[in-house]
DNA sequence: TCTGGGGTCCTAGGACCC
DNA sequence: TCTGGGGTCCTAGGACCC
């Protein structure tokens, strides 16, 4: 197999990769700056201070978990002194900044993969006169020391299981923040002590089938042959199969591409219930909706819009708007498809009896923007509408995201009206909100 | 006041048609 | 009187993750 059968997983050109997976990282963003708050139960909410979505080893003990609704906890966080916090997503989106630009001082390719996660090509050329654990160890080290973030890091010749590395060094305490699985043995190990629902890219289904034929470890299953693997699993089960044995095979950037794209949200009080207020904030959501979409160099040929009301209020009429819409041609404008969700808004809107606590924008039928298709008899100048869309971000990623917006989404940003009453403050994005140290 | 997240993917099951 | 198959397409709803 592939230069595995030796002890060592090694040769001189051989390619590592490091996963660094930033531990609890909500949470360790608040506790950067609020050190007292090390060992003491804390938990950080969801939009509109909904429901609990991250919370500290002390937080689950007390019985909390994710998914709990604030309002109905409260009193027991509060018996308890649990500390809260709204999520501060200026904050997480600047520290995970932060941590990525630690990350890539040490490899000439970083993957960011996630807010919290980003893969590190460590080829050996580039690591001199240490050892690929004493490296890893260093970065473990940096990342605290340069952001006060705690991370966990896996290095292996696949990016599969350099994501398996990473889950024993969160879990062991003896791997001091980084594991390596560099040998045959080792690799084996670690294999047949991971359930294969905890190996990436393997989904529920997967699992299933695994299970009917007495499959339970990621080792059981590169005990399979690769036919009967393609043959029952295709050809994404057969890459993480080779992943599995040590076959570099997925990379990040081949990832498919979402298939749907979506930004709601619920609305703080009781609600909308005007045509204009709907119109702002479909208007705002596609306005995020275009920027995911160009962020993967992505467009889309499908707009959905929908609104609702509380779910909760059976004293209340209640209502669903949904309305979809298929465009000959995909699309990543702002103009257009803020267009064509207004136009759906309108055209399906009923009344103002209703009380909307929550809508949103789904594009689907996504496709890479290099493969749209012209179209003979297509009234939109492609070319000038690409050339807008360039410039409008172009100020907004130099002036600040909303500068140029479209006039329906009004002045003001939407996500300043969610409801956050538990805000940690902007402490590395704002002056004013800059921490202070007492002389 | 009164409170109930957000995002993605998959699938079962219905509508429709031959 | 009531039933019988099989394919495609679509969508609501659920599972799962953070």
């Amino acid at each position: 197999m592939l230069g595995l059968s030796n002890s060592k997983l090694s040769n001189s050109q051989m390619c590592w990769f490091g996963l660094v997976d930033c531990n609890n990282f909500y949470l360790s963003c608040e506790r950067v700056f609020r050190p007292d708050l090390r060992s003491t139960p804390v938990v950080v909410l969801s939009n509109n201070d909904g429901c609990i979505i991250a919370l500290s080893p002390e937080a689950k003990k007390l019985g909390l978990k994710r998914g709990d609704v604030f309002f109905k906890v409260r009193p027991m966080l509060e018996r308890n002194g649990v500390a809260v916090f709204s999520s501060n997503y200026t904050l997480y989106g600047d520290m995970s900044r932060r941590v990525m630009w630690l990350l890539g001082t040490f490899t000439p390719e970083l993957e960011v993969y996630s807010i919290d996660e980003a893969f590190l090509n460590l080829s050996e050329s580039f690591i001199k006169d240490v050892t690929l654990k004493q490296y890893g160890e260093n970065i473990v080290r940096t990342v605290i020391k340069g952001t006060g973030i705690p991370v966990s890091m896996g290095i292996a010749p696949t990016r599969t299981l350099a994501k398996i590395g990473s889950k024993f060094a969160k879990k062991y305490i003896g791997y001091h923040g980084c594991c390596c699985i560099d040998t045959e043995a080792k690799r084996q190990t670690a294999l047949r002590l991971t359930s294969i629902e905890d190996v990436w890219g393997v989904g529920r289904k997967i699992v299933t089938k695994l299970a009917a034929r007495g499959i339970h470890t990621a080792w059981d299953f590169t005990q399979m042959t690769a036919d009967e693997v393609k043959r029952n699993f295709t050809i994404t089960g057969l890459r993480t199969w080779r992943e599995l044995r040590g076959e570099p095979c997925i990379s990040v950037a081949e990832l498919p591409i979402n298939k749907t794209i979506c930004t709601s949200r619920s609305f703080p009080g009781s609600g909308i219930n005007t045509l204009e207020g709907l119109e702002e904030a479909i208007a705002a959501f596609v306005d995020e909706v275009v920027r995911k979409l160009r962020k993967q160099k992505a467009a889309a040929s499908t707009v959905t819009i929908f609104a609702f009301t509380s779910p909760h209020r059976i004293d209340q009429p209640s209502d669903f708007l949904q309305a979809t819409a298929h465009l000959p041609i995909a699309t990543s404008s702002l103009p257009e498809l803020t267009a064509t969700a207004m136009q759906l808004l309108r055209e399906s809107w009923r009344s103002s009896q209703f009380q909307y606590k929550k809508a949103g924008v789904v594009v689907s039928d996504i496709c890479p923007a290099t493969a749209i298709e012209p179209h003979l008899f297509d009234p939109i100048d492609r070319f000038r509408q690409e050339a807008l869309q360039k410039a409008i971000d172009a100020v907004n990623a130099k002036q600040g995201r909303g500068t140029v917006h479209t006039a329906v989404q009004g002045g003001h940003h939407f996500s300043e009206r969610l409801k956050a009453d538990y805000k940690s403050p902007a402490y590395t994005t704002d002056l004013s909100q800059i921490i202070r140290v007492k002389s």
